[in-house]
RNA sequence: UGGGGCGUCGCCAAGUUGGUUAAGGCACGGGAUUUUGAUUCCCGCAUGCGCAGGUUCGAAUCCUGCCGCCCCAGCCA
């Protein structure tokens, strides 16, 4: 476990969802009061073919945190439905990001610890003249099934017999068949208006080896069977998911009412016995919200894995990344996480937050768990000239503005310093309240300095400022409430501790790189200055931590401590984000 | 007349068994506090609910007709 600033503490516990009145959990809360459901039971499904993104922290947040608030359970299920696109390698990932993200599972399972399950409830369909093997191809398939405005037509092979229907399904599971020469279908209705209907294909022939049962099966269960039949199997009561699954739906209910497993122990007992596994299976409802989609960001697994394979990022990992594994590392905070899904709420109107909600939430925990510290990254050398040579004190400063639960700590100050290069200004534009030759501004904690003069190179650059310090105005003492317009941060040049600081933005320059009507890729659209790497100094209490701390560093923004290359005495900082800067906007505007 | 879903402030989102002035958050504007131009704290912010009609004493909520956007034709999930 990373170590964690005083007060992440409480951020890390649940937000209390209390006055959440989403349509979900007013389903939730009106079954419960209307005795339909004595507990809820959800599950998060997702297919180990990638690494979760910000998208899936929404269905997490959802099925396990409505679980949490009504005190039900939530199961992770991997949905291994199609072996060869699926890797161990993204199981392991999804659940690390799930703990990560501050929730635990009532169950690990897999949609795989249901396929002879499965097989026995494609007997059933079957024997109950509900489903047929297919020998059409894939191609004529296509054709058969008619198009949105046309009627499909029935297979050829639509009206075989119970008995060579069953005959064959059972050649198919011993392997007798080769991949794509038959399917198993249900028997539904080829005119439907509704696409899914249109007799579905249930199984499918690919003699691929799966990650959990080897090449025990020739033959793989499709989605809407294999994932309706599991919820029912695992007790799940609601059944969440996005809103593309919404004319899933009658078939994912046809699956379940049709096979029947409450009324059917001979489907499931004896393998559910033999798995260990304890379970009542039940009829799940299907409640489908609108995904979370943020502007500046892409979501798709695809696009994602691009980024990473073409070398446009470093990793699954990269703070760059949306992935969680990236925000993670990027230094957001699992509290920042949920307080935006809280924020964003759930509706089924399709909508695009503002990456600035998703910051700002990120901000607002960071505000009250980061400690402070001192970081000066565009150095420039200030003298306090009236201080004598070799001065050497030591200052203690509050680690946190509005919170002495976070203690305080040594800051050495000397007579040279490092200050930021942007807080002094030779020409100072309009409404400017930092440093100035001439003037005054205050050093934080120390007291208030003014330029007397300004050392300059050959080439004219500014590379070092002379100033005095007003000794009635040091820290602690009445002068020191004497008013100045700016107060700046500073880092001791004696003792400061040389770190290299990535500075990070968001990876698209264009709110919705996924919009290409302009004619420009997406790709097109990647911010080159995303990332910045620099080089400062950092006060010594900001140096000596553990890799994913995370500090406020003064009038700069957030910072982490690179959980995979931090070192106390090589330190590496990420800029999780920066601090709000209404003189910046204005500046800007 | 293919099926399904959705349209409330710049971005989200309550409200939808019709009933006083259309919640809340974010953003934004103004002010106060501040040794972070941060934080915090006040104040302001939809005569209008996609549009047009209709019913009614009264409609975002009911009716009719339009308009717009999203999803579906994988042996992917």
């Amino acid at each position: 476990m990373p170590i964690e600033t005083p007060a992440a503490d409480s951020a890390a516990t649940a937000a209390p969802a209390e006055g959440q009145r989403d349509f979900v959990r007013q389903i939730v809360r009106d079954d419960l009061a209307s005795g339909k459901h004595r507990a809820i039971r959800t599950r998060f499904p997702p297919e180990p073919n990638g690494y979760l993104h910000i998208g899936h922290a929404k269905a997490i947040c959802l099925d396990f945190g409505i679980a949490r608030e009504f005190g039900g359970w939530c199961n992770l299920r991997l949905d291994d439905t199609n072996p060869g696109k699926e890797d161990p390698e993204f199981v392991e990932g999804i659940k690390d990001d799930v703990r990560w993200l501050g929730y635990d599972w009532h169950d690990l399972r897999h949609a795989s610890d249901y396929f002879e399950v499965l097989y026995r409830s494609a007997l059933k369909l079957i024997g109950d003249g509900k489903a047929y093997v297919d020998d059409l191809s894939a191609d004529e398939l296509r054709d058969y099934r008619g198009t949105l405005t046309e009627p499909g037509r029935n297979s050829p092979y639509r009206e075989r017999t119970v008995a060579e229907n069953l005959d064959l399904f059972q050649r198919m599971r011993a392997g007798e068949f080769a991949d794509g020469s038959k399917t198993l279908r249900a028997k539904i209705d080829m005119a439907a208006g509704n696409m899914n209907l249109r007799d579905p294909a249930l199984y499918r022939i690919r003699k691929v080896a799966h990650q959990n049962t080897g090449d025990a099966w020739p033959i793989y269960p499709m989605y809407d069977f294999a994932h309706a039949l599991s919820d029912a199997m695992e007790g799940i009561t609601h059944s969440l998911c996005t809103l593309e699954f919404e004319d899933h739906r009658p078939l994912y209910d046809w699956c379940v009412d049709n096979v029947d497993l409450p009324a059917h122990p001979e489907l499931w007992q004896s393998v559910v016995e033999q798995a260990g596994i304890r379970t009542i299976p039940a009829k799940p409802r299907q409640i489908e919200f609108s995904r979370l989609n943020l502007s500046y960001a892409i979501t798709s697994k695809r696009k994602l894995a691009q980024l990473v394979n073409e070398g446009l990022v470093d990793g699954w990992d990269d703070p760059r990344m949306n992935t969680l594994r990236g925000l993670r590392r990027r230094g957001f905070t699992p509290a920042g996480i949920r307080l935006l899904i809280e924020r964003v709420g759930v509706s089924k109107q399709n909508s695009v937050i503002d990456y600035a909600v998703f910051e700002g939430c990120i901000r607002e925990d960071l505000d009250a768990t980061a400690a402070r510290r001192m970081a000066v990254l565009d150095p420039l050398k200030l003298v306090i000239a009236n201080l004598p040579e070799g001065h050497e004190e030591t200052l203690v400063f509050a680690n946190h503005p509005k919170d002495e639960g976070f203690g305080t700590r040594e800051v050495p100050l000397a007579r040279e310093v490092w200050i930021e290069r942007e807080d002094f200004a030779e020409v100072p534009p309009k409404g400017f309240k930092r440093l100035v030759p001439g003037g005054e501004v205050r050093l934080r904690g120390v007291g208030i300095v003014k330029c007397e003069e300004v050392e300059k190179d050959a080439e004219g650059n500014v590379v070092a400022l002379r100033c005095t310090l007003d000794p009635d105005s040091r820290h602690g003492l009445p002068g020191a409430d004497r008013k100045v317009k700016g107060t700046i941060h500073w880092v001791s040049a004696r003792h400061g501790v040389a770190a290299e600081v990535r500075l990070y933005d968001r990876l698209f320059n264009v709110a919705a790189p996924d919009d290409e009507s302009d004619g420009k890729s997406w790709l097109e659209h990647i911010n080159p200055e995303a990332k910045r790497v620099v080089h400062g100094w950092l006060e010594p209490a900001a140096a000596a931590v553990e890799p994913e701390q995370r500090f406020q560093f003064e009038r700069l923004g957030y910072f982490v401590a690179d959980r995979v290359e931090h070192r106390a005495d090589a330190p590496v900082f990420n800029r999780t984000v920066t601090l709000r800067d209404t003189w910046a906007r204005q500046a800007g505007a």
